[in-house]
DNA sequence: AGCACGCCGACT
DNA sequence: GTCGGCGTGCTC
């Protein structure tokens, strides 16, 4: 009996091992084992059994696990994510595996026959220090002993769940505002409770979001509401993990890291407003959360409900490609909804700050509150001496910095290294120092300046958990200024009278075939989230922008999907992004032909749209993959263990 | 990822 | 003459 194992290492190949006559009663698929490697011993997973007998192939050490950690759904929700996102499996199943071997000191092990009596009430762990792995496991697979998980005290239960059966199911787009998302999820997560189903609902990925929706369905769940979020002690996670597991009727609000839980009775899938693509920066298995969590629930048979109140592109073409039933709540500028919002002419000036006290004088004198929108977070960028013009470079990259005056600090907006602010030019020793752009910590100090009684509360993201609970001691507070980035678009459920953007527009510059998008779900998630009445927008005459574009929604997502399909952009097409880096050009040419020729046997070779190379101190390719994802998936992650070769899934840039 | 092997610069 | 830099390659 040979086994292929995947370790957590990034070589996308799987290694074979025999397997020893003690262990073979045991092996399964995605079981963990212990293996050598290297000449240690290296944990990693079986993702396939074969009889035959292999020739001068090393001997599995132990096989780790007793019962599979993961069913059929999950082991093809992995198998999918670790071609869709080139990862290789190890990787995967690192990601999602619980570490070491927790679970087992979770579980109690109960004696049947006196024979066993001395591991009576111990942990599965315990048990397995004091009398062995494989006496312990061959007692439990005689039935002499059986395994409870110590928080229901209930008896451990295999996971056997197969994938139901695909029905006409009710996948869901909807597209509403917070009130309205609100209550087409309670009333869905009612009946899927009542009936004894799991629920697992995906929240942003930071405190705003995961605070509303924990207090709100605590209050109407109670205790079949958990947590699991990334911050979550392992403990209170373990209890999740069990709890779901072995039965049903929980909801399990968390991030990223839940959409991989187990479940015994899968019922359904939520997404709440999960635009942003925080996943892009992480180490090792780097995943949409959200696709991963939609792709769930179609693999388990169970619907998904997708809420938003701007879904990305990507999720749009999803739902649309996969038949979902979009609801559409219009509620932006339709006169009989609750939100009644009117959009005054654009004004443009050089300074907005003159055009900003105005609004701010009049809505405070109404007792309001305002909430002011800017792109930067810090007090200035892009600063220059006054008298020679030397601009501020960063030493290190020569980055332009952005100046971050309450910490006193330079921070190179390209490395991210941070420098003492001196004001003084290095070259003339002038102090005039001159910014060109603001952000929210200059907006919140001028309007300091001139409203020194007034509330200023300045929201950018730093510590949000923080700003919040500030917030909340001082929500009743009236009059009030929020002055914030697009944080202010993380808080849930507050109302300002008034919302002032300024230098919204910027955003474009952003760059990236995203970037019309990214200012469409600021836009609209900011209105989501302060449900103004009336917005004033500030922008240079040169890069005016209509507004009503971005409004009326339908027309937007139509209108933007028709330049994506004209430009073949994503996501009507996969993109991946290979870069080959090779000491010489000879190897680099050797890479690429071998790419070539992988993607000639798959038949798709016209994927491979454009080889630029470059050359610098050693010689670089780059080159672009498109095409349709059912035919890119199962062939990118064959590139994964070339020489040189790093791949980069839905770049935004390419 | 880790670890070994391997081929060029300063050094007790 | 060696010690050690880290570039390249392999792990069943």
């Amino acid at each position: 009996m040979i086994v292929d194992v995947a370790f957590p290492i990034p070589v996308a190949k799987t290694f074979s091992y025999v397997v020893p006559d003690k262990w073979k009663p045991f092996a399964k698929k995605f079981l963990r084992v212990k293996a050598p490697f290297h000449n240690k011993t290296q944990s990693g997973v079986i993702t396939e059994i074969h009889d035959d007998n292999g020739p001068g192939l090393k001997e599995i050490k132990e096989i780790t696990d007793f019962f599979p950690v993961i069913d059929n759904a999950l082991m093809e929700l992995c198998t999918w994510a670790s071609n869709y996102y080139v990862t290789p499996m190890g990787a995967v199943l690192k990601y999602l595996l619980p570490p070491n071997l927790n679970i087992e000191a979770y579980l109690a092990v109960q004696s049947k026959t006196d024979e066993t009596s001395r591991m009576d009430g111990l942990s599965l762990k315990k048990a397995v220090q004091l009398f062995g792995r494989e006496t312990v496991f061959q007692y439990w697979k005689k039935n002499l002993i059986t395994l409870r998980e110590i928080f229901a005290e209930s008896p451990f239960l295999l996971i056997t769940q197969d994938k139901k059966e695909k029905k006409i199911h009710d996948d869901v787009l909807f597209i509403g505002d917070v009130r309205s998302r609100l209550d087409y999820y309670t009333e869905a997560i009612s009946s899927q409770l009542y009936s004894g189903s799991n629920v697992l609902m995906l929240l942003p990925d930071h405190y705003a979001a995961g605070n509303y929706f924990k207090n709100i369905f605590s209050e109407k769940f109670g205790d079949k509401v958990f947590w699991y979020g990334s911050e979550t002690k392992p403990k209170s996670r373990m209890e999740t993990f069990f709890r779901v597991r072995n039965d049903g009727g929980y909801l399990v609000l968390g991030n990223k890291s839940c959409v991989f839980l187990p479940l015994r009775k899968p019922g359904l899938v939520i997404v709440e407003r999960h635009e942003e693509d925080e996943y892009r920066n992480e180490e090792g298995f780097k995943f949409n959360a959200v696709m991963v969590a939609a792709k769930r629930a179609s693999i388990s048979g169970i619907p998904a409900i997708l809420g938003s109140a701007s879904p990305s592109m990507e999720m749009y073409c999803y739902a649309e490609k996969n038949k979902f039933k979009i609801i559409e709540k219009k509620w932006l500028l339709d006169e009989s909804s609750q939100g009644k919002i009117s959009v005054p002419d654009i004004f443009s000036s050089a300074t907005f700050l003159e055009e900003l006290i105005p609004i701010v004088k009049e809505g405070l004198r109404k007792g309001e509150k305002i909430a002011v929108f800017t792109p930067r977070k810090n007090y200035g960028s892009h600063l220059v001496c006054h008298d020679c013009k030397t601009p501020f470079l960063c030493p290190h990259c020569e980055g332009v910095f952005d100046y971050e005056k309450e910490a006193g600090l330079l921070v190179c907006s390209v490395c991210g290294k941070s420098f003492p602010y001196e004001e003084q030019c290095g070259n003339c020793g002038s102090n005039i120092i001159r910014f060109s752009r603001t952000g929210a910590e200059y907006v919140a100090e001028k309007l300091k300046d001139i409203f020194p009684d007034v509330r200023i509360v300045k929201i950018t993201g730093d510590s949000l958990k923080k700003e919040i609970k500030q917030l909340k001691k001082i929500l009743s507070d009236v009059p009030i200024v929020f002055v914030g980035t697009q944080s202010l678009s993380k808080l849930y459920n507050i109302h300002v009278q008034t919302l002032v953007l300024l230098g919204w527009e910027e955003l474009r510059k952003m760059g990236g075939y995203r970037s019309d998008e990214k200012m469409f779900q600021i836009l609209i998630n900011l209105i989501d989230a302060l449900t103004p009445d009336n917005i004033s927008i500030f922008m240079k005459k040169r890069n005016k922008i209509h507004i009503d574009n971005y409004l009326e929604r339908d027309r937007y997502y139509h209108e933007e999907l028709q330049r994506r399909k004209n430009a073949d952009f994503p996501p009507l097409q996969r993109v991946f992004l290979v870069e080959i880096e090779t000491k010489s050009k000879d190897k680099g040419e050797k890479v690429t032909a071998a790419i070539k020729e992988i993607f000639q046997k798959a038949g798709i070779e016209n994927a491979i749209s454009g080889i630029l190379m470059e050359k610098k101190t050693q010689y670089k390719w780059k080159l672009i993959l498109r095409g349709e994802e059912e035919l890119l998936n199962s062939t990118v992650l064959g590139l994964y263990d070339l020489p040189g070769v790093h791949i980069e899934p839905d770049p935004l840039y390419f």
